[in-house]
DNA sequence: TTAAACTTTCAGAAATTTCTGAAAGAAATG
DNA sequence: CATTTCTTTCAGAAATTTCTGAAAGTTTAA
């Protein structure tokens, strides 16, 4: 109940939050006519919510055997769904902008005026890209690893003057 | 004008997306009629607009010496920019989640079925709580340390292990 | 084929968000 | 204090998003 309210904050609306939410707190494979029952939920509404959930990769068909009906469930840990979420929205929101700063980047300036303006969005262009390419390569990062570099915190500055360090002294 | 039109993807209207383009393109203040009749929007909603900009701390009120009018700029670098966008939608996104999941973590079980439940909310809260930390250490960090570790990518792994290696050898 | 048991689609209704413009506020000036 | 020049507020209009439920589609089985 409590948990499907905070659904619209999350990139979705508030039925596929409510949806998601409740396959995720019963843990186990439900048919579309549990979830609107459960929900109060007209039956289309919860076809295009699973639809939608389906696109973010975050829940999944199943089949009984001897049983036509759908059964919907979440998919992975909890680790890869918030894996999942992030991803999704890196792509939804981060992607169409690049997109659009790329196309902006490749037009001639017609003037000094329109040549700042293309400095200043190339600053941000990198700016999005580094984050984009930087944070795809920490999901590649093992769930240990990602851990122990979280503990870390800000004290990766340290790790990183180390590895400075030491670098220059086999430059000397 | 290309650049307005992503305004909604990230966390705030068109409009508001808008106008911070504006802002950010012709790089000097501006005052609030300037901006109504660039982007042909009415003068209450570039007052609303530029209140939700100030309230994201992305755009300051400046006044020039001899002139009553209020002038619009934005604040700090790119880098400075972006960091607000991030460390704001972490607090409107994320917060109000890892209340409520607290919230939720704090009222007794009232059966085994609930104590699951909890169990799998505790990862989520875990979770949140971990990634909202090391995000705003992050943030703490010095750009050029931050440029490193985004370069690093994830060879981060890498520096990690070898960081393990010496701290074994230590305890060994 | 036909029927039964499902799922999906989609037009329009309902709800929500955004925008406008007139009215009210505020601050400076004569 | 009256006026001018600006800003903010807010009720209702407009636009957009979400939801419903009936109709169409799909699959399996007899």
């Amino acid at each position: 109940m409590h948990f499907g309210e905070m659904g619209s904050r999350w990139g979705f609306n508030r039925t596929v939050g409510q949806i998601f939410a409740l396959l995720v707190a019963v843990d186990e494979p439900l048919t579309a006519n549990d979830i609107g029952d459960a929900l109060s939920i007209s039956r289309g509404n919860v076809s295009m919510g699973l639809k939608e959930l389906q696109s973010w990769r975050l829940v999944q068909v199943q089949h009984k055997p001897g049983d036509r009906k759908d059964y919907y469930h979440t998919t992975g840990s909890i680790w890869d769904l918030a894996n999942k979420v992030f991803e999704e929205r890196r792509k939804r929101e981060m992607d169409p902008t690049l997109t659009l700063l790329r196309d902006i980047l490749l037009e001639t300036p017609a003037n000094s005026r329109e040549q700042d303006l293309q400095g200043r969005l190339r600053e941000i262009h990198d700016l999005l890209e580094g984050i984009m390419k930087w944070t795809s390569e920490l999901q590649q990062l093992s769930p240990e690893k990602l851990n122990t570099l979280m503990k870390l915190g800000s004290g990766v500055g340290k790790v990183l003057d180390f590895k400075d360090r030491l670098l220059n002294k086999k430059s000397d």
